[in-house]
DNA sequence: ATTAGGAATTGGATCGATCCAAATGAATGT
DNA sequence: ACATTCATTTGGATCGATCCAATTCCTAAT
């Protein structure tokens, strides 16, 4: 408010309990009870406090009425990258299931940004946060995020998660959900399959390359270390990762991506260099995003149910907000596989090279 | 707190102004002055009071400190669908900037619902967001959203707006970017040339189709009804919409999309039925997102900056967030054409038909 | 008419931090 | 020594709603 400025409206202060008593003739207290659906007061009262309500149009005032109650109604929710369309869903999913339970999402974006995960960690607590759903950034300190367990207010982990913080998690089973796909080309006659994008230095690729091995192991098939090319989580990975790998002595006939976008890429790079998918190579994805299906020709991939995943941990973390006592627990959600055009039995002559 | 349960770790209170005055030798205001960096307190006091702060592990109460101040550093984000990506990059942008300036984002997901944005706008003004950044869902009630304006908290609305709501907004002049769009197809010698996409009921489409409309006219050219063809916001609806005008007697040459994501759909319709994108028909999208530098070939688009358009968004509502008594301001930012490889002179033998 | 018992209502203290006017402390000048 | 000035510090009231124990109001029973 600036000095000089007229408020043109309302100069007064807001409306309150004690003016709606006044207004209604009765206590503030009794005011209090109305707002809170009470069944100690009479009809007829609530009626009068009802219409004061409305007459002097009151505002509800939740921060005033959390302090005293020593409660909180707000959740925050602190994520790595929400331009990733599988955030985005996520993040819907679990905004539409915080506010049915009654709660209000403080949301923050830290871009991969561990001092500004921290940053927004702090300041959604002194707002008194009754919980956090975190996917934790790149680069975030095990030993930070385990002090959070004496914050007073319950974490889930999605997604990603801090092996050994002792915080909740909620998350696919990233390694059956790379061995199912690995399986299928198996059982296409694929024997040299590469697994293409994604950071070593991240759980989620860890758990993907842990399953693809597995596939593989269980196939009898030693995994070639030159076949898993880390790449960039976006689709110029993608390129890049096909791009290598075409230009290998002994180049695969299929391939496993990190992400449906690293697939986009590697669709794109088959392409260019005159590859026919899913005769010439099969191709396939992860997280079955929106864009999956509409790929040329559509892409075979692992759906992971990010909205679904939102609402879980919503859900998680509810229960962890009505009951601190109860234990932390890793929710892990089998994903399954979409199977559209992408793949291809082996092309003949390349089982055995 | 269920009534058995233990509390394992700090039985006891949250730790107070009252706590820390105690444990310094000072009084509660000179804590609360320290806290708020005044320069009024002498520097051996202040360290004493930091050292408690420290020692007793104490966090800040901003509900309490907001609810005294009577100021609030929260700012509701109500948005319509945050799986789309443009929206989510709005969001990212403009949650960066909130945080910057010190408040924290209230996020909420109405999915096209009036009735659930009716409500969690209710709701966080009960929390008592200090402004409101709103992208209405359709079929918002322009005097609902209007009445806003004396809830004593400015509103921005963002990429739509309801004309006559009397707040302010933020949006990209898509009348101007249409126009160049259509202008760069009738510099290539396009005549005949599509509008496909978007719903009429939306400011978003009507402003597009009416700088379509203008670059033709400014032509000479009588636009076609016949060649303005609605369609789902998505890829579904740029297949279907191109599969129409490709059946028409006299096929248009060239087409402006809704959006990126209907122009990969249009794509691969294209493709779909034979013919060379850029050489047999040339086509523009709209918004440049993240995918559309990707298509094959690259699409031709007009960038809106979605990330910008949250920073804005956010400098208009903390401007009036300081200055209430500042009136409310359309801001309109100047899209640009990003000419990629979608566009093509028009194909011999087909200026005259 | 009186009273027990439940229904309905109430005043004052409280949540945690800040405001404000007033008090204290220290340092300077005469 | 005393007044004056400026730098620090402080107690009590306050923001808006809720809790709690206590009170008042009813109604039905004796």
């Amino acid at each position: 408010m600036s000095p000089g400025a007229q408020e043109p409206r309302q100069a007064s202060r807001r409306t309150t309990v004690a003016d709606l008593a006044r207004a209604a003739g009765v206590s503030r207290s009794t005011v209090s009870l109305v707002l809170r659906n009470s069944p100690l007061v009479k009809r007829e009262t609530r009626h009068r406090v009802e219409e004061a309500i409305e007459r002097l149009g009151y505002v509800y005032n939740r921060s005033a009425a959390n302090l005293r109650r020593q409660t909180s109604d707000m959740v925050a929710m602190v994520i790595h990258d929400l331009t990733n369309p599988f955030f985005a869903e996520l993040a819907v999913g679990l905004e539409e299931a915080l506010e049915a339970a009654g709660y209000v999402t403080l949301m923050a974006n830290t871009g991969e940004d561990p001092e500004r995960q921290r940053r927004v960690m702090e300041t959604m607590r002194e707002h008194g946060a009754a919980g956090f759903i975190l996917c934790p950034a790149l680069g975030s300190e095990t030993r930070q995020i385990a002090a959070m367990t004496d914050w007073n207010a319950p974490v889930i982990q999605v997604m990603r998660w801090l092996p050994g913080a002792g915080l909740g998690s909620v998350a696919p089973d990233y390694a059956l959900g790379a061995r199912m796909a690995v399986e299928r080309l198996l059982a296409l006659g694929h024997r040299r399959i590469a697994f293409l994008g994604g950071r070593m230095e991240t759980i989620v690729t860890t758990e993907r390359v842990r399953g693809y091995r597995a596939a593989l192991d269980a196939a009898g098939i030693a995994a070639d270390p030159a076949l898993i090319v880390p790449a960039q989580v976006n689709r110029g990975g993608g390129v890049e990762a096909v791009r290598h790998v075409l230009a290998l002595d002994r180049a695969p006939t299929a391939a496993l991506c990190f992400s449906d976008v690293v697939a986009f890429g590697a669709l794109d790079a088959l392409v260019a260099a005159g590859l026919r998918v899913s005769r010439d190579f099969s191709m396939i994805g992860f997280d079955d995003i929106a864009g999956a299906r509409y790929t040329l020709p559509p892409l075979t991939t692992v759906a992971a149910y990010p909205k679904e995943l939102g609402r879980r941990s919503a859900a998680a973390l509810l229960r962890r907000i009505a009951d601190p006592s109860e234990a932390p627990e890793d929710e892990i959600l089998a994903p399954s596989l979409v199977v559209r055009g992408t793949c291809g039995p082996v092309p003949t002559g390349d089982e055995t090279r």
